[in-house]
DNA sequence: CATGAATGAGGCTTCATTCAT
DNA sequence: AATGAATGAAGCCTCATTCAT
């Protein structure tokens, strides 16, 4: 039981403390801003002291760089989550769609991660630039690359959606940006919205006589 | 009768200054947030000292609560601008679309409104119900009422849009925010995105056979 | 009715202003204390602002000092009205003791007085000595006088008091610190002290056999 | 087993701080005023810097509030002083009389103790309530007690002092003041203060006939 | 590693004082 | 003489950061 074991549970309990302060990090500059954030805030939320902080993170905007990177992480695999969609066209638009949901507003980190690029965009500019390299461009490189090849193989109408992806995308950024704003307190059924944006897309893709079926509530075209 | 009038130098600049201050405030608490600005960058803005911002406003918090109200104070007449709309139905769906991307994007002032609401919206949470109820709201409800008249006189299909017209808004959402986030950097062609936006309209609201003929200013009969 | 007219209400009015003002610094410092409080509080009690206050006094630190001067006037005449008393010695003394307790107890001036005295005395030293010369020193003087005069004409018993007339005037000034200190909340009938007072007195001073007649509440030994 | 055994030098040094502070605080405070004190004053003279004050105590007035709070710890110990008091009545009340003189006069604690309370009552109303409570009264209870008991046992003769035995304390109080007042530039020696006051409560106290003879330490038969 | 006392720069706010009107 | 807008020094308080234990 030497300190050097490097296997007791409290070595296990030190290997995870920077993932617990990124955390902390993440709720309470999330929640009260970068400049509003206090570092005992952070600590206090882990269980620990000020000083601790600075054990593993030499200051508070390394700290918040440091929390930036780690939520961006689980943004690597939306693109190797978006090319596994399988399926006629139609049916991958809609699980795209949803994904894209799942993401911008069922997503607590995503979204909180949304604020804090919107919120300190002007501090820290490259956060913008990373949100969009590992997230927003993926995402509409994916649709419209799926649009295409759908027209490609005549299951779509050809359409400006192909070369402006991001009108795809857009209802979800609303409804995300909408949740930023009022948390809990305006919330519109988020299925039918989804399928009232679903219904939308494909008057757009579909040619016009098969549109006729497409109704229900989330309109599934794959009849 | 203007209270600058019939006074002396001084009092016009004394009866000029909590407008001036309100200005300045807004620039930089968009540009760094409530908390990063100091009412001295404020008074420096305006050229006057720190004491001279507390001759006008009791702390740096209400300033920041009148410089809202104050930014909010035109979003007012969105309304009236809405109502003021004319002529056949397409055209006024049109004529509403680019209103939406002249207050979201375009004009400065609002974008970094929402930029305010998003990032500060935990710690003054009645902004972003002033920002809905004065803007989003009524946007929304003309956008319904519009399309709802259209579709009642024959002029458009029915469609979801008409019960959810947030959809018709999202893309001049996004713009704003990508614009909030990017700034300048990232700007593909607004005029091409609105045309897109428009054509996705056009798909959902006209009948098939018209559709072929939607071009106008901005439909590209790309057949 | 040229401004150099000097006998319009308009002057009348701005000969009025220094005593105005320092009636209003009164208030102000003997309520708040020296450093508490603000010029603009003197200014608005006098229904002015704070800039005619300058206009009169050269600083905050000179209105104290005039204020404090002002005060100390009235106590100009201690020595005047103490020569006046006549009568018979004990009777003196009763009147000598009732002024005390008027001037310490009654006059709220006088006590506000010796609480800035007290208060202050750190940081204006000279006001104390004023206060002393004029004031306390005059009251001992005078006492200490009247005692050895009764004493060297057989009216009264050889006794400390005519060395150390302080004790003589110690329980008014009792009763003005309590009234300093809980203003009217501990407001014991004065009427009954002041009778213990002088009873305790008469014993010090009257020879034991004429004691025996003395009581009834304010001890009338002039039988 | 004290708060500082068993510890490293710093944690001795954290337990002592408080105290100092408030020891530092009580020097500022009673010397300069509530107002007229900085903080920084308080830290300096503890050799501290003023963000430690605020490791210790909220803000500047809890400080004051705490430090008189612990200005007033000793006063406790009044009651229990005074009941110990033993011997012939005439001893006791010298006795008490000099305790009352140590107090007030001697002590300066309890003498800067009145100045604030004098000087911030209006601030801190409550001051004046404990200082009354927990010093003034016992003492005044005291004393009427001892005198009512010593005049049930013929030791006294009945007497106005046993209902207002505040006339018994006042000369003490009137030192204590002037010692405010001028802190050692006027002082007229204490013991023959004293034994002036103890000759006239004999007067007031004693049988004519025993009077002669009351000499003891104080009493001078200068006859 | 963890602690938390201590620091001190920095921001908010007040207010005595000035001065143009 | 009176005003009150403007100033800026100064005080309260916070908090990122350091470091001895």
């Amino acid at each position: 039981m030497s300190p050097t074991d490097g296997k007791g549970p409290r070595a296990q309990r030190k290997a995870a403390r920077p993932m617990e302060i990124l955390e902390a990090a993440f709720e309470e500059f999330s929640a009260q801003g970068y400049a509003a954030t206090r570092v005992e805030d952070i600590a206090r939320r882990v269980g620990v002291t000020k000083g601790t902080v600075y054990v593993y993170f030499e200051s508070k905007e390394v700290l918040f760089g440091e929390m930036m990177r780690h939520l961006s992480t689980p943004l690597a695999d939306t693109r190797a989550h978006i090319r596994s969609l399988e399926g006629p066209y139609p049916q991958r638009i809609e699980a795209f769609v949803r994904y894209v949901y799942q993401r911008l507003v069922a997503d607590r980190k995503t979204r909180e991660l949304l604020r804090l690029v919107v919120a300190e965009g002007a501090r820290f500019p490259h956060l913008a630039d990373r949100q969009d390299e590992e997230f927003m461009q993926p995402l509409c490189d994916a649709a419209g690359e799926m649009i295409r090849e759908g027209v490609a193989c005549g299951a779509f109408r050809p359409t400006p959606l192909a070369e402006i992806p991001e009108l795809l995308i857009s209802p979800a950024l609303l409804r995300a940006v909408e949740h930023l704003m009022f948390d809990d307190r305006r919330s519109t059924d988020l299925e039918d919205f989804i399928a009232a944006h679903l219904e939308l897309l494909w008057s757009a893709l579909l040619p016009c006589e098969e549109r006729a079926g497409t109704n229900g509530r989330t309109a599934r075209p794959d009849a």
